[in-house]
DNA sequence: AACCAGGAGACAT
DNA sequence: ATGTCTCATGGT
């Protein structure tokens, strides 16, 4: 199993995902900073509280007071931390002189730009460069360490980096890679929520639910 | 009724 | 460099 068939498996079984939920890059760098470690249905009530009150923007975000952002970020979780962090980049976008700016910016360079500022780490970043900034990344997150992990392809242990190099450079030559990337994303999203947690994977979970592997002794082979 | 979700930063070791 | 703790609401 390689990291190209598998996409091809996933592609077949779950079909185009419509990825990202957001109207405007801008909605999609909010929705990226929300979502950390947070289910996304929670993260769109959030952002409706935003929109409801004419705060979807870099500018009126600076200007509101951390506990009124905070408040409408509440159903996302962490909302104080979140809050924080979205003045935190919000502030920071508006100094770099907005998306338009940076989207001038080398890929390389853009995602430096963005782990410089406090709150958003490499998979942030890489959603933003990705469904914000149209540029050809590979999304490492928990999903995709655990699926990977059960196909064997990797141990599991390795940093995020090391992820994102790898799949990446089986990628390579690939027509298209960002809409590729766009979809493989979304898709290992969509499948790891049906793939079992725990290590070793219990017998059953691959049965009971459709595994797009084949045989539930391939996915729990290590 | 525990368990965890489309993580990241601070801090200790 | 590598662990551990914290942040917090809403689903199953």
């Amino acid at each position: 199993m390689t990291p190209k068939q598998l996409y091809q498996i996933l592609y077949k079984t779950y079909g185009p995902q419509h990825w990202w939920p957001g109207e405007t890059p801008f909605e999609v760098m909010v929705g990226a900073v929300l979502t950390q470690n947070t289910a996304w249905v929670n993260v769109e009530r959030a952002i409706a509280n935003l929109r409801e009150h004419q705060a979807l923007s870099a500018e009126v975000i600076v200007r509101t007071h951390q506990r009124r952002l905070a408040m409408w970020l509440k159903p996302s979780g962490y909302f104080n931390v979140k809050a924080s962090r979205l003045k935190n980049f919000c502030r920071w976008l508006l100094a770099e002189g907005g998306e338009a700016t940076l989207d001038k910016l080398s890929t390389a360079d853009l995602r430096v730009a963005l782990l410089s500022v406090n709150g958003i780490g490499p998979e942030t970043a890489d959603d933003m460069l990705l469904y914000a900034f149209a540029r050809p990344v590979f999304v490492i997150d928990a999903y995709t360490r655990r699926i990977l992990s059960r196909l064997g392809l990797i141990s599991g242990k390795e940093d995020y980096e090391t992820l994102r190099a790898y799949m990446e450079a089986r990628l390579q030559r690939s027509d298209n890679r960002l809409s590729l990337f766009n979809e493989y994303h979304a898709l290992l999203v969509h499948h790891g929520k049906q793939v079992c947690r725990r290590q070793p994977a219990c017998e059953t979970c691959c049965l009971r639910r459709r595994c797009p592997y084949g045989s539930a002794a391939e996915f729990g082979a290590e």
